[in-house]
DNA sequence: CTAAACCTTTCAGCACAATGGAAGGTCAAG
DNA sequence: CTTGACCTTCCATTGTGCTGAAAGGTTTAG
């Protein structure tokens, strides 16, 4: 299987896939006489699972801790929960602060609403995101 | 003022603020004889302009467009109001975006919480992350 | 035999907002 | 006059996941 195969196969590029053989995450196949890669079987389940996990927010560089550990002959299912705990842990505090910033651009928007342009001097540079100096 | 007392004036290193100058943020002072910079009162008024943008989370490309506006004359109120219109909806896509990734971290989670780690062969890699193949 | 489609490598760059370090110049106090 | 704090410039780096381009080699169909 060669490399646009592969690519057709998992709906990469052929650029995304050298490029995650570099990262570690798709180990070198052999060669053909021509330099070609060469692909088995289940390069193609390997990057399926690259994708998922991504698709569940993991990093590459956390996808290539999973995929070090399986290849070492370990299940990862304790690694892979602890990380999955993790990001959960990691969204809701981005959530926490994505709300603290909804609430203060909400609060500017309504200051805008009142805000006279030509209360607006120069010196002030903006109204709305400072308040000017009394 | 120089380059020293006007980062302990703002709060900001003096690295940050030659790096707003060369950014467009802050516009170029006058030298001394020595070749300092040698800023003028207002300078420190700017600087709170942009930490108070960046606060509202503002991108430095955005504040920089906003000061130009400022600098030709003009008053930037629509353009504030527009950005900060922007940035809400911007929050809200992406609070929905992690609200769609902590669900499926959530389902992994459980998913992970029955998983027999023996289940998991060589072949699927991690059977929490991908549905074995059938 | 030729042209197209495919493959190879390597280096560079994107956005973002700084930060680190090197190598050297200037200024005020003692 | 020296010490040390402060200043100057410029280049490189951080993290993330690719993507672009250049310059060339291989394979397959007609």
């Amino acid at each position: 299987m060669r490399i646009g195969d592969l690519a057709a196969a998992s709906g990469l590029t052929t650029r995304t896939i050298r490029f995650y053989e570099q990262a570690g995450l798709l180990p070198a196949p052999p060669r053909t006489p021509g330099g070609y890669r060469d692909y088995p079987e289940q390069a193609a389940t390997r990057l399926t699972f690259v994708r998922s996990a991504q698709d569940a927010g993991l990093t590459l560089a956390e996808i290539r801790s999973i995929l070090a550990l399986r290849d070492s002959g370990q299940a990862p299912c304790a690694h892979v929960t602890a990380l999955i705990d993790q990001h959960l842990d990691d969204t809701e505090r981005r959530m926490a602060e994505l709300t603290r910033t909804r609430a203060a651009l909400r609060g500017l928007a309504r200051r805008a609403a009142v805000t006279d342009p030509a209360a607006c001097t120069e010196d002030d540079i903006c109204t709305i995101l400072v308040s000017p100096r009394t």
